[in-house]
DNA sequence: CTTTTTGCAAACCCTTTGCAAGACA
DNA sequence: TGTCTTGCAAAGGGTTTGCAAAAAG
């Protein structure tokens, strides 16, 4: 139950914090691995969801993708553009809980929250579009 | 481009609609398999998933969990238990396009659209669960 | 000292792919 | 015919796990 703060910890942490962009796993790996060699995959995947299930970061959970993580721990929601692969924020206001009320009365569940995600094109991917057309 | 009607196709659309509660490709293919040995796991990946792209069935893509397919081709959102992985739908209004709309503004994404997936716990595990506390 | 965490490799789940043979239009 | 689809097995991406050794409290 007590969460250990192991050096590992601190470096996997700091590394998602520099990193931008909604990093993998994979990709924290391999920072945290180019740097520090010994530290294995199993570790940095493992302490990232340890980190996620404590709330001190956030984890974006991507329809048909890889997990994303985010150094900044409150709630929001993301934009993956179809054409790349990128993952951005949307910063604009939380659904109302009326929505999980609803949802809790149509569907008998317990609602305990939700996750909304985006499917678009990114400013990067319109422009080459439109160049290309 | 032409999608050609193929016994495989009749037969997997048909399991589909028999099967309840959203299957994933798996668990069309286990019931498929059982009637046809010869049909193949790729062919039913293949087949649900040109269905799909064609909006002849939904596919709902789940978060860190197998797809699975709806029969019902309208667009509606699901919630799923997190204590047994069971999938339902959500018969609430889909959000409005202003939505869609706020969330380009934030971003600069072209929003082609969005899925909204609820998380809770289903009626049936609440019930286990007020029982062992 | 006790319990958690690590590192490694292997296992796992879900899905896609290459390719030759077969089925549709 | 021409081309789409199938079946098979193998490969692929992402993540988890078993286990013994190492580290944290």
């Amino acid at each position: 139950m007590t969460s250990r703060n192991t050096v590992q910890r601190t470096i996997i942490a700091g590394a998602l914090r520099e990193l931008a962009n909604h990093p993998t796993a994979d990709e924290v790996y391999e920072a945290v691995h180019e740097e520090h060699p010994t530290i294995g995959r199993a570790t940095v995947y493992r302490t990232l969801g340890r980190l996620a299930d404590e709330g001190a970061i956030g984890r974006v959970r991507i329809n048909n993708g890889a997990d994303r993580f985010d150094h900044r721990p409150f709630a929001h929601y993301h934009v993956r553009c179809a054409r790349c692969g990128r993952v951005d924020d949307v910063m604009i206001p939380l659904l109302s809980s009326e929505v999980d009320e609803a949802a809790a009365r149509a569907s008998g569940y317990q609602i305990e929250g939700h996750s909304l995600q985006f499917d678009g094109v990114c400013p990067a991917c319109q422009a080459s579009e439109a160049r290309s057309a």
